[in-house]
RNA sequence: GGGAUCUUAGCUCAGCUGGGAGAGCAUCUGCCUUACAAGCAGAGGGUCAUAGGUUCGAGCCCUAUAGGUCCCACCA
């Protein structure tokens, strides 16, 4: 904080992030606290970010996802440990040449006439340009990321990471290349994994399609299918070898209507007789099913869609039309010819490319692959075993469920943006090598002809090593020695698929240990409709909207309360408003205690200072000690739920206990004793001392949360601190723990609590005070009434107390309020409605007499008596005893009133 | 077809290993009380989806049912 800042009457009566928040960041960016070196006299807690494309813009889920990191990086900081948050981008391929190639397109340029190098050097450029914004963005949120260390998946150290895996995987035999059936994206033109296709229900058609028998004039073979348009890569129709309606009809063979050509009938328990006609056609080449099947049956695979979706040659007179509109013209042929049997409606299932929601093309072609039924073991071990836990644990199922369905990884796409496939063909012969760098010559022939491979590799080939890649594997750098294996994974369960499970078993695979031991996962944040946030609805929020709005602070706590593990949530503007109200009362809190700091009312503070808690200053009164155990115990469970990863549950207790019992208790209580500083010295400082420490402790359980606000009103407090973001995560103290004071607060608060009712009840004001007659017979109560006053007559609006253990002086018509132990009265004999009072005191009869039959139930069941923990038996003959002693003082004072 | 998850106050959601139903917002009443009207004090409002079961005791555990959401899946 700078020196003109620290008259602290001139604070602002609201609180005004902007300012603040810039300048804060810049002060932390430059000290250097972000950085974490490999000091290995300190424990690592490491996490390594989610790298956001370089083609993103921040949107609710990157704020979610890196609040959460942030939040835990902070918090492990703040307890002593060298906490590295590891960050970077993603060159992520498909994303960034579908958005370069657009660019292009404005301009009017292919990118077939750039070539692959001019290609590239526009990609390059791209992410030059807008690389950074997210990071920018990311800086906005707070975030605490080492920026010394921020990596990109195509820099030259990942790079490499990449060439050295594909290298050993190939060499193990783990990475084939192969044809096989793969997903086609007839738009972005590539070839794309299992884990990119989207499945959607789609209204469509069963086509029922006469095949002629050859050599029985008049016999057809009745078959049903969606994609008619296939037909010309038919070569078989298949059966159930059960089924013994066509049983006869396996070895003919059938005319291929509008070809010449003729394919067999093949018996295959593939095929489920009740469904459709129970005969199917066999279309190899596109259908992944009808490939197996193929493969069976040695049947030729006729590839009859090119890669844009149109028809091919083997189409004949349909060649060059799109495949919906062959589809059309080819169903109008078939009717025409008598052939189509009959049109169904159904609603099937069409694999769509997650990207673009292009229907993708099952095609048969040359790819990539890595072998996965090796590789998944110890992925899967590991979490069974728990070396790996999934938050929340539901996810496990997920996860096991992809896991034994897993089939091989299709890594090759057909784009330029990426890592290029390290295999390299001989122009002459066609050797292939597979090595880091282009062969002089080829081994095989010995020409110097060698071409690289064309294709890339999939994106999430590289983000699988991110949590070693970036700590600079391959080499046996200091750096993944000591932060290697990273602690917790925060990312949304989403790409559980893509990411959480391939960095697993890639970590297994090259470092021989799981890359992290948690993995936490969280939901989406929808919009108010519970709708996602998407582009196409024009939906979404933009979080640095809400940051210039109401600050980093105010939406980190608003995405984190009430959140809880791998749950969605709704995003509303007046939860904003309510944070930032939080945020507001957070300052305004300060600002009383800061005005009595500059009021030079601070000698004990000065003194002891806040952090040496093992000396207590003289003078502490029980409200004092009460609000010192309450934060005690709040630092207690608040740790409890960090090391849990309750965030929204750490957050809410801390809420709860600052505006609570921290404003709406605490500091309405040292009033009295800050405004008569003069008259109690002793008591004011003693005050002082608490209020300045209770706050500084409970900044601390905040700031991981709202780091700003915590970070700026910390550094006035504390002139002579340089941050709060250091050390000092609050621990439970021994000596700050005072069960006897805060029994004794617990009175005194009923008691304002009973007299507020009963005022606001009357409709009495409360600039009218009253005098409060206490009775009780209990003299250890009357005591804790008589030493306290000073917390509560102020809050209870009375203008004088008295204790006394009988009805000396209290007038017959005076106000009363049964509280456990004692009865207060109010003679307000001017304001009261005794019509009033009695339906008041009529309701609580009710009431108690509700609680009575309650616990009066339970104790005289005597399986409650018997089995029940004897402390709870107990505890509710106490609560028995209380309700009835208050029961009696209602009834005696229901009395009097009607006399 | 398989699986997950949700159903708690008017709205959005918390509720940890079972032990007297909570928050924010909204509503109503009274307060510009010298930190804060982005505030303070008080109030109303819930048979915790339904039906069973386990237990001395269930919002929480088990079973079934209804409705919503989501994921996975090669019935062409």
């Amino acid at each position: 904080m700078s020196a003109e800042q620290t008259n602290t009457k001139e604070l602002a009566k609201t609180y005004d992030p902007k300012g603040i928040e810039a300048r804060l960041y810049q002060k932390w960016e430059n000290s250097g606290y972000f950085h974490a070196g490999t000091d290995r006299s300190r424990e690592p807690f490491t996490i390594v970010m989610p790298p956001p494309n370089i083609t993103g813009q921040l949107h609710m889920g990157h704020a979610l996802d890196n609040t959460m990191q942030d939040i835990l990086i902070r918090y492990k900081r703040m307890q002593g440990y060298n906490a590295l948050w590891q960050p970077g981008t993603d060159h992520a391929s498909i994303a960034t040449e579908v958005k370069v190639i657009e660019s292009l397109k404005e301009q009017g340029i292919d990118k077939n006439e750039l070539g692959r190098e001019g290609f590239l050097e526009k990609c390059r450029d791209w992410k030059d340009e807008y690389g950074n914004r997210i990071v920018n963005q990311l800086k906005k949120m707070g975030s605490s990321a080492d920026w010394d260390r921020e990596r990109f998946t195509m820099d030259e150290g990942c790079s490499d990471a990449v060439l050295d895996v594909f290298i050993k995987l190939y060499e193990k035999g783990l990475i084939y290349k192969g044809s096989r059936i793969i997903n086609w994206c007839p738009v972005c033109q590539t070839s794309i994994s299992d884990a990119e296709v989207e499945h959607e229900e789609q209204d469509g058609f069963f086509w029922h399609i006469n095949y002629p028998v050859a050599g029985e004039e008049g016999r057809y073979v009745e078959i049903a299918t969606t994609r008619p348009e296939t037909m010309f890569g038919d070569t078989a129709v298949a059966v159930n070898p059960d089924d013994e309606r066509y049983k006869d009809l396996v070895g003919k063979t059938l005319k291929l209507p509008l070809t010449s050509r003729e394919i067999p009938v093949i018996a295959d328990s593939y095929v489920d007789m009740e469904f459709g006609t129970g005969c199917v056609k066999i279309t190899p080449a596109h259908d992944p099913n009808d490939f197996e099947v193929g493969k069976r049956h040695g049947l030729a695979e006729i590839t009859v869609i090119n890669d844009d979706a149109t028809m091919n040659a083997h189409a004949g007179k349909y060649e060059g039309m799109d495949r919906y509109a062959c589809r059309k013209a080819l169903l109008e042929d078939l009717e025409g010819l008598g052939l189509l049997v009959k049109t169904r409606p159904h609603a099937h299932n069409v694999g769509t490319h997650d990207r673009c929601g292009t229907t993708v093309e099952p095609l048969v072609k040359q790819q990539w692959f890595v072998k996965m039924d090796g590789l998944i073991k110890p992925a899967v071990e590991a979490v069974k075993n728990g070396e790996i836990r999934l938050l929340p644990k539901r996810m496990e199922k997920i996860y096991f469920n992809w896991t034994d369905n897993i089939r091989d990884w299709c890594i090759s796409r057909q784009l330029w943006w990426g890592h290029r496939i390290p295999a390299y063909y001989c122009a002459d012969c066609g050797e292939m090598v597979v090595a880091k760098t282009a062969p002089e010559k080829c081994p095989h022939c010995g020409c110097a002809r060698m071409e690289q491979d064309e294709d890339t590799l999939d994106t999430w080939f590289s983000s699988a090593l991110w949590p070693f890649s970036t700590l600079g594997w391959p080499e046996h750098t200091e750096e993944l020695d000591y932060f290697y294996p990273t602690d917790v994974l925060v990312t949304g369960y989403d790409i559980i698929f893509f990411w959480v499970i391939r960095m697993i078993f890639s970590g297994y695979e090259h470092m021989g240990k799981k890359p992290f031991h948690t993995v936490l996962f969280h939901g989406l944040i929808r919009d108010a409709q519970g709708r996602k946030m998407s582009k196409s609805l024009g939906n979404g929020i933009d979080p640095l909207e809400v940051i210039d709005r109401y600050g980093a602070d105010a939406l980190r706590l608003t995405l984190i309360t009430g959140n809880a593990p791998g749950n969605d949530m709704r995003f509303y503007w007046e939860r904003v408003e309510a944070s930032r109200n939080f945020a507001n009362k957070v300052w305004n809190a300060s600002r009383f205690i800061l005005m009595n700091l500059a009021d030079g009312s601070d000698q004990a503070g000065k003194e002891g200072g806040a952090e040496d808690t093992a000396v207590l200053p003289a003078g502490l009164t029980a409200a004092d000690k009460w609000i010192l155990s309450r934060v005690n115990t709040l630092a207690k469970e608040v740790t409890e739920n960090m090391e849990k990863f309750e965030l929204g549950i750490a957050v809410q207790k801390v809420y709860d206990f600052i505006w609570d019992e921290f404003c709406d208790w605490y500091i309405e209580m040292s009033k009295v004793r800050m405004y008569q500083k003069e008259e109690h010295r002793e008591s004011a400082d003693a005050a002082f001392w608490t209020l300045r420490t209770v706050l500084t402790e409970a900044l601390r359980l905040l700031h991981p949360f709202m780091p700003f606000i915590t970070e700026e009103i910390f550094c006035t407090l504390h002139p002579e601190k340089e941050t709060i973001m250091l050390g000092d995560w609050p621990r439970y103290k021994e000596a700050w723990h005072f069960p006897a004071e805060e029994e004794a607060l617990s009175h005194c608060m009923e008691l304002v609590r009973g007299i507020r009712n009963a005022r606001a009840g009357m409709d009495v004001p409360p600039s009218r005070k009253a005098k409060v007659f206490i009775v009780s017979a209990d003299e250890a109560l009357r005591d804790i009434f008589a030493v306290n006053r000073e917390a509560y007559q102020s809050l209870a609006s009375a203008s004088g107390v008295s204790v006394q253990p009988d009805m000396k002086g209290i007038g017959e018509d005076a106000v009363s309020v049964v509280i456990a132990g004692a009865t207060l009265y109010l003679p307000l004999e001017d304001l009261v409605d005794f019509e009033k009072e009695k339906e008041r005191l009529e309701k609580e009869q009710e009431r108690l007499e509700k609680e009575l039959a309650r616990s009066r139930g339970m104790l005289s069941n005597e399986k409650f008596l018997s089995r029940a923990p004897a402390e709870k038996v107990q505890a509710e003959k106490e609560k028995l005893a209380g309700y009835e002693q208050m029961m009696e003082q209602v009834k005696e004072r229901l009395l009097r009133i009607n006399h």
